[in-house]
DNA sequence: TTTATTTACGAAACCGTTTTCGGCAATAGA
DNA sequence: TCTATTGCCGAAAACGGTTTCGTAAATAAA
């Protein structure tokens, strides 16, 4: 398809490539006529320079990855539009890549990385990543890597995570000062930073108010929906049953209020929830819910930042970089009252 | 970064860098002991080819364009999901933008897709798109489009939709069915091709059923949930109110519902609520939501796939490809009754 | 006036890969 | 034995920009 090229613009004004090239960017050592003889044809034929010949010589893409588990829930929807806002401003595009929670994609595609189709990369790593080499080897070949939420503590580079701890630590006592004497606490992958974070945050609440931890009250859900209502009915159909739930991904939340309402467990009466959620619907629900939101725009706007700091300046230093944006608690309906109905 | 390139290995095993290449490419040119030998130290050394290089000699860039208005509602993070399945599978990376429903970006982004940095595009309009000689132009260069859910009906290109008129015309006479008299209808954006057509199905619903249309019914809304409560409060605060709600896009369940409450209008005593929404948490808002959901992962899985047919085999006509995938109406409780409380 | 410097441009190499074309040797066919 | 074919490989020209370096003319400095 005849798109017009630097050769093309060359010839039709008598110069050659390589004064129309400085041209069009504005070097100084082409004369103001001449610019404006070049830009004006360029917009006239709608030039588009071929971005890959620039790349190839320029061993720059002008291109960041953004690798994600999955796009399901709302934290990483809103984390790619405040990723993608940014990426947009900066005037360089944004490649996306889903490992689908698999650590063998992610492998595949990290790897993939070392060829330069990209600058930088942001990344929230699967559930399934234990190892972290491939990281390393892409952070070792220079290659700016900030982590966002889910990060690899033993990869020294940047950090753009929420205070899963503290929040966690904040939900548990609060529906500790609730009444609640029994908390069950879900989560759904055991190598995650951010659910070990955040587990230990719970734990910590229960032992500085003096309370045991259980075993049986730590419980590995499910991936899916079905699986998750099942394994909550049971949970929650025992003799022993929790008063208390701290639902540590969104997901959850979902099977948990329809075991409650199958089994006709008041919330928050009989039991009181609390969920990890960027939700807009916990307003809405009944009860509205409890949650801990995190600031998902915010971080991946402010992951992209930390990216573009280092693609910006190449001595940048981010191995130290680290930032914390607080989550907050919504206290709302499931966890109101003092353990009556 | 001493990233190995097809000159080390060729350098490496005596052989040229056209023998290697054609090595690692499989040609039939190529002994297989030579290949072996290629294939060996290609493995040895990690190499991973240059894809700049290669699209710039190629004129192929395995890239493919996702442009979206935002990732915000539940269905284009499912859309995403469906499409970078497919992508991956083929072995193509996907580029995403976000217009944010501004119609000046997606101009620019359209534009820029002349340049030859994707081999295809799918692509859902913005709100403000009237006009679509952007888009008209890029389909002229040759390289497919394949537009998903938000059509422009007057650019002959593929597009996979779900049946918008259809599946409004059914909610709205459930509506009457279940005894409305006076149905509210909530949308967005005047110009989007899926307003027009779930409104028209209302319309339709309406007027088969002998009910005139009445234009106060017919409510824009605005894009932030706050003004939207503030309009849905106010249409419900009268004394001739609506005593059936279709809110035609996902962000207005929430005003709805808040509206409703703070009103002390019962859901579905005094009014009866269907959101055109993906959210799973329809299952356990109080009542639970009677939801049109949009097939939203098979619809962006079906447009990749589409997209990859043309690009197979690029003698692959998509002007007349039109794939519809059927929404379905889920009744819950937010609908029922007979108008009773 | 002579010399030094600046201005404005062009030739050519280069980025890493692909592809065309040509050629040499080994094999097959006559 | 001589020719035709096949198998295997390399030289070189692309792809479309960018960048280095050289240079002629114009200007400034001496």
């Amino acid at each position: 398809m005849g798109n017009t090229t630097i050769k093309i613009l060359a010839k039709e004004l008598n110069l050659s490539v390589a004064s129309v090239s400085k041209a069009l960017r504005d070097s100084h050592e082409i004369s103001n006529k001449t610019k404006q003889k070049v830009l004006a044809l360029a917009k006239k034929l709608n030039y588009i320079p071929n971005p890959y010949a620039s790349s190839l010589r320029k061993r720059i893409s002008k291109t960041i990855a953004v690798v994600l588990p999955e796009v399901a829930d709302s934290f990483f929807s809103l984390a790619i539009n405040g990723i993608e806002s940014v990426a947009q401003d900066k005037g360089y595009h944004v490649l996306i890549y889903l490992t689908h929670e698999s650590f063998a994609r992610e492998e595949a595609i990290l790897n993939e990385f070392k060829s330069g189709r990209v600058d930088g990369i942001l990344i929230s790593v699967s559930a399934e990543t234990i190892d972290s080499n491939h990281i390393k080897e892409v952070v070792a070949t220079g290659k700016p890597v900030v982590f966002f939420d889910r990060i690899c503590e033993d990869v020294e580079t940047a950090r753009v995570i929420t205070d899963d701890f503290e929040s966690s630590y904040q939900a548990t006592r609060h529906l500790l000062q609730q009444g609640c004497k029994k908390i069950a606490y879900l989560y759904t992958s055991a190598n995650l930073s951010i659910n070990n974070k955040r587990m230990e945050g719970y734990k910590k609440a229960l032992t500085d108010n003096d309370i045991k931890i259980t075993a049986a009250d730590i419980i590995l859900c499910d991936s899916d929906t079905e699986g998750n209502y099942n394994i909550i009915k049971k949970i929650l159909g025992k003799k022993e049953k929790p008063d208390g739930i701290i639902a540590c991904v969104e997901k959850l939340t979902t099977p948990v209020y329809l075991a409650c309402n199958e089994l006709k467990l008041p919330i928050p009466g009989k039991i009181k929830v609390v969920s990890f959620t960027n939700l807009p619907a916990a307003l809405i629900l009944s009860p509205t819910l409890t949650t801990i939101t995190q600031p998902a725009f915010e971080m991946g706007k402010m992951a992209a930042s930390v990216l573009f700091k280092a693609l910006e300046k190449s001595n940048y230093n981010l191995k130290k970089e680290m930032v914390v944006i607080p989550s907050v608690l919504n206290i709302r309906q499931s966890t109101s009252g003092g353990g009556s109905v």
